[in-house]
RNA sequence: GGCCCGAUAGCUCAGUCGGUAGAGCAGUGGAUUGAAAAUUCACGUGUCGGCGGUUCAAAUCCGUCUCGGGCCA
């Protein structure tokens, strides 16, 4: 029996959970959680996690495993992915992997190059100066990188840099020394990826929003101390807080989670578009 | 009923002395190997409310009508 990974993707709100207990119902599967956000313990409701019903219907896993105070990132969910991954497996199990954060896919199904992990304190040193002076820098120490780095990308231009000054060599050797690796790799793994007109997604995110602001994410939002600033991006967060504030009304705020969703959305369908090993599935 | 203000992109609005219009948001497309629900790039033709007038030329000035909002009755 094949019980190699099957991989589910699309954009958020397109019924990847839903349809992940059916697929995995079919081929004797259990859930794997592949959503930076459902990682957290505490932000069940704003992230959309799977509902406490779902998840008794067959195991499901990575989701809550994180405490909010905790900064994850695609590395980190490899290293938590794949051993929860391996243990299913040996179990005959198939792991049904399902999520939308493209890149924390992308780590798990081709690698991660061999470069340095991020540095928090350079991290903070960089963050504090000019954009130009950092685009200097990186002319100077990799003129290749810097031609083929988007400049205006703060966050780019500082990762390739990081990499350039923690590892002492140049980002574009270390990249490119991985990307020839990548082709085959999607030659052997298989899913699909859920597409739904726009209206349709629309709507089903309006839906969502809806529920959520009446379901608990208020109440979600206000228990949450501390949350490190990672979890603070969660689309969202900062809606309710302000709501909460008082800074906004609900119908505000219910419209800008939903154009910031929409937008989060369209972006996830750009980078699934890219990942040609997977099988679209329109569902209409 | 009278007077005043407003009507310009899907929305909120800007538009100088008349020279046929542009911002923000929304939307669409793209990039994206350790922050990714992040970050970032590109894309602006619309009866300038309708009709008439003045003018070489009207979003702009004049008249009138329609629809909002306000004030006075």
């Amino acid at each position: 029996m094949n019980n190699t990974p099957f991989y589910i993707c699309g954009p958020t709100a397109s019924g990847k959970s839903s349809l992940s207990l059916e697929i995995a119902e079919q081929l004797d599967g259990e859930i794997v959680n592949a959503d930076a956000f459902q990682l957290y313990r505490g932000l069940e409701i704003i992230s959309a996690a799977p509902s406490q019903a779902e998840r008794e219907i067959l195991p499901h896993h990575l989701y809550g495993v994180l405490n909010p105070t905790e900064s994850a990132d695609a590395q980190r969910y490899v290293t938590l992915a794949k051993p929860v991954i391996a243990e299913i497996l040996s179990r005959g199990k198939t792991p049904i992997i399902t999520g939308g954060s493209g890149l924390y896919l992308k780590f798990l199904t081709h690698g991660a190059a061999p470069l340095p992990t991020a540095d928090e304190a350079l991290r903070a040193e960089m963050d504090a100066r000019p954009l130009e002076d950092l685009v200097a820098q990186l002319h100077e120490l990799d003129p290749l990188e810097a031609s083929r780095t988007a400049l205006q990308n703060r966050r780019f231009v500082s990762r390739a840099l990081e990499i350039c000054i923690l590892s002492g060599q140049k980002a574009s050797d270390l990249r490119d020394g991985w990307e020839k690796q990548t082709v085959e790799i999607s030659s052997q793994l298989r899913g699909l990826v859920i597409q739904r007109t726009r209206l349709d997604l629309h709507a089903r995110i309006a839906q969502r929003t809806r529920a959520m602001l009446d379901g608990g994410a208020l109440k979600e939002v206000a228990t949450l101390a501390q949350v490190s600033p990672n979890c603070e991006k969660a689309i969202g967060f900062r809606e309710v807080r302000s709501l909460l504030a008082g800074e906004i009304d609900r119908h505000t705020c219910e419209n800008l989670i939903n154009a910031a969703t929409r937008q989060y959305a369209k972006r996830q369908e750009t980078w699934f578009r890219r990942e040609k090993w997977l099988t679209p599935k329109l569902i209409a």
